[in-house]
Formats: C-alpha cells, structure tokens, sequence
DNA sequence: TTGAAAGCGCTAACAG
DNA sequence: CTGTTAGCGCTTTCAA
C-alpha cells in the first residue's frame, strides 16, 4: 500500500517525494539561503513528517572543508573584545561559516588552544585577537596550515590589523595640551595579564612623548596603573583623584576605565569638564551615552577588516600576509 | 620535495604507496583474515606510518573528542545578550565543550538555522537565547535528539531560564510611586523584530498594573515605544521629554535605553533625580558607571545556569524539564 | 533558484 | 588471495 518504507530515508526519498533534485534537499539543509522560501518549506515539511536523518557519515565523507573560523580572544573581560568579536561575527554570519568562540583566561590555557587547535586540523581559519604568541607557535599553526589572522598584535607570517597606540597616546597628549592642560594624569592597565599584551604601555608612552613636546613632565604619581576591572579602576581612579596635586585632565588607556574616573570625579563633587577634563581610549558604544570624549579605534570595524582578510585567504583570493592599520580618530563629546 | 600530504591520507593513498587496490586495504581492516599475511603486514606497515584513520571514523572521534554547544542568540543589538553570552561562556570555557555561536538578524536565519542544527546533529547542546520557535520546531529539535536549554522564552518540553517580566514592570511602578512620583513614563522596545521576543510589553504591562494599584494611570503619550537602537532610543527620548507635561519619573525597559533619556535629559539641561528621575532595568555593568538606577535581572548568572542546566542535560545527570525563574532585585543608585 | 553530474572515502559483489 | 567496479548517501561545482 503505502510504500514509505520502515525503512530509515535517504534523500533520495526527501527529494522524491518533493519533486525535486537532491541537490535542492540538500540546499536546505546545508545552505538554506540558497533556496527559494517556498520550495524550502515544502522540502522541510517532508523531511519532518518523514523524519529523515541525514547520515553523518556520508556526510562525512562528502564534506570537503570543515567550514568551521575559531576566534581566541581573552574572555569578555572588557567591552572592548565584545565589539570587536561583534564586528567579526558579523562578516562570519554572512557565511556559511560556523564561529566558534575559544576564551583565555590564563597563559596555560592560551598555550594549550595553540596547540590543540593547529593539531586537530579542525579549523579553516582562526583569528587570534589581543593575545601574543610565539614563534614556534606561528610555525605550528602554518605547518598544519591554519590560515590566521592577527589582531592587535604583529607577527611577519601571519596577516594582522591593529592600530598605532603610542600614535594614540601622542593624539591624547596634543589634544589635552591643546586644551591648555598642564597638569596631566593617566590611568591604564600598564600590568596587564600575563598571558594578554600591552597596549596601554604604548599608550603611556606615546603620551609621555607628545607631552613631552610641550615640555611637559608626566609625574610617576599621576600614572596610574590599575587592571581593566570594576573595582580595581573604582579604587585606582580614587588614589588618583585624592591627590595633593591632582591632576586637572586626565587620559585613560580604556574607555572603561575612563568611566570609573568620571564616577570616582563625580562622588567627589568635581564638575567634568571643568574640574577635570576626562579623556577615554577605544570609541565604545556606550562611550556616546556618557558623553565620553574619547579616541575612537573602531573597534567593531578591527572585527571586520580581519574577518575579511581571513575569508579571503581561505577563498585563496588572496595570499599574501598584509599589514592593515586602523586609523585613529578622536571624537569629541562632553568630558574635555 | 616530499609529498607525503599535510591532508588526512586516504585508503587510497595507503594501496598506492604499497601497490595494492583500495579493496585489498580496505580487506585488512575489515576482513583481515582474508588477506595473505605478508600482504597484511605490508599494508599495516603502511597505515602506521601514514597514521592513516578512516575518515568516518576521525570525524567520530573528533566529534566525540571536541563536543560543541551552540548558542542560538540575537546578534548583538543590545548589551544584555552580550552579558548572558559571557555567563554562558565563563561556564562552557571550564569543560571541554566547544562553544559555537550562531547569530540571527532576520525571522528566515532563524528558521534555517532551527532546521540545520537540528538535523546535522553536530551539536551536544543547544542554548536558545531569547528567540522564539514553535512546537514544530521543538518537536524536531527533540526528534533528533538535540538538548536543548532556553532563555527568556518557555516552551513546555525544554528546560529554561527566564525572569519575570511583569513583575518586573510592577517592581518599577512601586518604586518610582513610592518615591512620590504620579506623573511617570515609559520607553520600551515594545515592537521588537519580527524573529524576537518582546520582554518590553510585558515590562509594560505590569508597570501599568502596579501604577494602577495607586491608581495612577499610564498616558498613552507617555508609552513611547522604540527600537533599541542608539539613534532611535535617542529620538524617542526626546520626543517623551520634549512633551507639554513631561512625565517626572521614566522606567526604560533597557538599561541602555535610561542610559539614553539620560544623555536627552543633561542636554536638555534637567537634573536627574530633581526634575527627573530614570530608572532602567536589566543591571548591565556600565550601568554602575553611570550610576543608574535600575532593576537587576542578573544577565551575567542566567547564562551561567542555562550553561549548567545544558549540561547537566548532556552529562545525564539530570533528565526531567526544569524551568528556572531568576529573581529580580532593584539597585538603587543615583538616577531616581 | 534549480538540476545534472562528478566526486567524497569506503565497502562488497563479482571475476579472475 | 587480489583487483575491478558498482554503489552507499551526501555535497558541491557547473550550467542552465
């Protein structure tokens, strides 16, 4: 009578019954953007009342590339990482990619996904972002031919996008000075993790230089070195702020913790602006609802440009090692 | 110069290199006693030094060595996925698991991707995170055996975690009227997208309720509903403040839209609390920053128990439904 | 947007 | 014993 088998179904069966090739069934299932809407529920609505299950295993057997970009970023310890990873899932999701997110929280645990993940050839792109590595690393990574993309951080095989901290720094110290600041402070976390880089140093530095332009002397007890989080900054911008002598403008290597010193300043009854000038370092998005004058890294966009340098050397379109530099800018709002 | 492949060897790589057929190979391992022992060791020799495994069987292997969980989410349009997306991942980052996100933008992409990952079955676990489905789609998801947790949604054969929202809106009623406030307003992301969820009108709802309790009554020129968005949430404040009678008091359904009227309210040159009080809910961390009032609903902790459930789920160590209610507590700061 | 057709890596029937 | 060859169920060009 009926002849739906008992059998389990192929997709032979899905597209028999649909009228339709199994190049379309498989469509559906694999890159549903492909298929007309219509088409594409019909073939669901059979494959759900048959219950069809495709084989893994022929899959397996079928499926050239793994289809799969790993992103090693330090955990979410800062918003920053947040926009940047939004900015790279936004490009994979255009993709028929799979994101698959791997968290660093300690050297060990960077160390081990190097390895693992350039041995388990399960992966056809990775970006590695805000974390350093090795060379013997690097070499491992291209001997199983990870194709990876660099961010915030440089190393000669690998393409990278990062931006000029010591440039931002010099930016921070002209745009402050021209503000007619003389007394400067800076916040930052100058210590960072030691499996994570350093951006704020560079920072420091650059602002150390341009201020240094206007023969003007950071003092040691207006640098400020405070990890990224909460109640460190809370504590940090504090000591800052309780000073003698306290600074009349401050540059934070982090909008974040830029945040914490506009809070801290506030408590204290200071008028920002004028009492004290506030300066942040990222372009956060929730840097506009403060009114945070800040220097703007686009940082979302650093997720792309790398996202994108990736699937062009996985497509081949595109095989040499490039060196992308985000420009800085500085966006003025409400705190210098 | 060599090449002996970076690529996984095949079976026929192995009867090249020892001058067989691929069914004699294949004999050796599944039928060796058919094989002559000279010819077998040939082979075996062979397969050693090529470390060559079937492929079926290393992808099983890979997939039982790396489990994955997906994390079905919104893409980033607002702070509060990120913040469960980090308890999620602070948990998943302890194991072993994988942790593969899957960002949805449009009603189709959600559609595509219930279906996919359904059906190839590559995942241990499923975390969906605040997107709607119906019992189609859940029946399959169940037919093939994919666990699976929910968030901010409930759906009677998934265990989930949500809050209550109505509550919520009740909490808010009685604390701003509390404060002495009768004239109140309301600003919400009442008409989220089509593929969303929408927590804001039953935030609404139960604001209007507990406003009733004092018998105060909501105006409809007071409910001002709009997209998350920072360009829109920024619009729609000003419409709310720039009213004949200004509301005295607001209860934005998203921290980060208070953190808006906010932003409207110092331009426009009001105090806040004096004449206008804000208070938001969701109690993100930048919220601390800005000092903001809000009702707290514990981002952070209800990724973290979505990620146990699952995986609870998946070890077997619990089987039965369970539906999670995280409770709400208001953080009192300085906006109200 | 779809279908035809050529694989994918492997097994097994059939010859020899 | 071993090789040839025809699939297995699925994916992925390539053209239409």
């Amino acid at each position: 009578m009926n002849d739906a088998r008992e059998e389990n179904p192929t997709i032979y069966d899905v597209a028999r019954l649909a009228g339709l090739s199994i190049a379309t069934v498989s469509r559906v299932i694999n890159s549903p953007e492909q298929v007309n809407e219509v088409t594409k529920n019909k073939v669901l609505q059979i494959i759900d009342e048959l219950g069809y299950i495709p084989k893994a295993e022929a899959r397996a057997r079928a499926i050239r590339g793994t289809r799969r970009i790993g992103v090693l970023t330090p955990f979410f310890t800062s918003p920053a990482f947040v926009e940047r990873l939004r900015g790279i899932a936004f490009v994979i999701g255009t993709t028929n990619f799979e994101l698959i997110v791997y968290t660093v929280d300690s050297k060990v645990r960077l160390q081990d996904y190097l390895v693992s993940l350039a041995l388990t050839r399960n992966l056809d792109g990775l970006i590695i972002m805000s974390l350093p590595f090795n060379e013997t690393d690097a070499k491992r990574l291209i001997a199983h031919q990870v194709k990876t993309v660099i961010i915030e951080y440089e190393q000669e095989f690998f393409s990278s996008v990062k931006i000029d901290n010591a440039g931002g720094g010099k930016i921070a110290a002209r745009y402050l000075t021209g503000k007619g600041h003389r007394r400067l402070g800076f916040i930052g976390e100058i210590n960072p993790p030691e499996y994570a880089i350093h951006p704020a140093l560079d920072r420091l530095n650059g602002f150390k230089e341009g201020l240094a332009e206007h023969h003007i002397l950071l003092p040691d007890e207006h640098i400020c070195s405070s990890p990224i989080d909460q109640e460190s900054s809370l504590k940090s911008a504090c000591e800052l702020l309780q000073q003698e002598q306290r600074p009349t403008a401050i540059f934070a290597a982090a909008d974040i913790q830029a945040m914490a010193v506009i809070k801290v300043a506030k408590e204290m009854g200071l008028n920002i602006p004028q009492d004290l000038a506030v300066l942040g370092f990222d372009g956060l998005e929730v840097a506009d609802y403060m009114g945070l004058t800040t220097i703007n890294q686009s940082l979302d966009e650093t997720g792309r440009i790398a996202a994108d340098l990736l699937l062009a050397q996985i497509s081949g379109a595109r095989q040499s090692v490039q060196h992308v530099s985000v420009p800085l800018n500085i966006i003025e709002r409400e705190t210098v």
